[in-house]
DNA sequence: GTGTTTATTTGACTTAGGTCAAATGCCTGT
DNA sequence: ACAGGCATTTGACCTAAGTCAAATAAACAC
């Protein structure tokens, strides 16, 4: 993961003046309060969302219940992946868990920026890959390691997140019911 | 996924014609005995195989117990993600269930042909996100599908896989122990 | 600050699916 | 055709984690 998130800065650094200016000219600063919605289920996500300061997550509902997918510091960038790529409604949710600062980029205009700068449709491929690659390691995890284990691997890459974030966020991105996340704190 | 499927080939379909000659002549058609190994454990996935004929699978050993990750039909293209985008060793393999005829690309090979084919550099992102949203769609059916709904889930979607896979594979790929999916199919 | 809502913990009980072991069925090579 | 080796099934038992419900604790609004 680091090496790839490395040679995406390191793709970012070697873009060229024009290139990087067009970027910052088809990009908004927003920002939201927390509790807000970036995106709602049967919504098409037409923006990408490039976290400046807060967080957020991203969630589907199943059989009634939140299940949070993924959750959002600076420098990352949240969309819902099938939605965006395909442009159509999807079944997720993007919601600020503090107010945040986001800069915001449209989907057509990006597209349009790929085809005159195809340096552009390169740093998608690594965004894409990266995006690839956690999954990937996402999938590992939750097959091989048990409950105990997912907690601890999260706490030792994130040791800030049980600050900040509300534990049942924690636990449906874990993969585990609230009361046994609890359960499994009380015993450290 | 069918329509990310159907802008894939798509694409393919437009290339033009110096392109797909290129692509021809950079891949070799080569061969491999049923139980072959393409792609060991340790090693770094140097090629990508587009599957012609016969099946193949993807796995890792984990607490000594093979992980089936991947079945491969005709029309797959089989790597090991992090290994070949990273080009570093990785723990996955990759053997052939059949024999089967492969197209073979190599990484280096194609990596200098998108330079020269920027139109390939597309391709490649389209194949990414291709393999994103199938991993999104696997978690997302891991978390909110019991054992019986996923095996009659595989069922619906590849009603020949029972005839020529091993229950073992399927019930790994599945994450299901090969005991529980015995029983499964019992009860219909 | 006080009450109200929301988050977290704790307890008692249930369950889906795993594990271990043995039996049976089914290929494959000679 | 038959022996030996895989593949699959069946049985008995176990366990990690889920569920439901109630008790605290912490955060928030007024």
């Amino acid at each position: 993961m680091g090496v790839h998130l490395n040679k995406i800065n390191e793709f970012i650094d070697s873009l060229d003046e024009e290139v990087t200016e067009a970027l910052t000219v088809v990009s908004d600063v927003k920002t939201f309060k927390k509790g807000d919605y970036l995106l709602r289920d049967g919504e098409t996500c037409k923006k990408s969302y490039f976290i400046q300061e807060g967080t957020a997550r991203k969630f589907y509902i199943n059989d009634g219940k939140e299940i949070t997918t993924e959750i959002y510091f600076p420098d990352d960038l949240a969309i819902s992946f099938s939605s965006y790529v395909g442009q159509h409604p999807g079944r997720e949710f993007i919601q600020a868990l503090t107010d945040i600062k986001v800069s915001v980029t449209d989907y057509i205009v990006f597209a349009a920026l790929k085809t005159k700068y195809s340096v552009l449709t390169e740093l998608d491929l690594l965004l894409t890959e990266h995006y690839a690659l956690w999954l990937e390691e996402r999938l590992f995890e939750l097959h091989t390691l048990n409950a105990t284990q997912r907690y601890e691997l999260l706490l030792s890459r994130d040791p800030q997140i049980i600050k900040n974030i509300p534990l049942t966020y924690i636990a449906s991105y874990l993969s585990i019911s609230l009361e046994t996340l609890s359960r499994i704190r009380a015993k450290r």
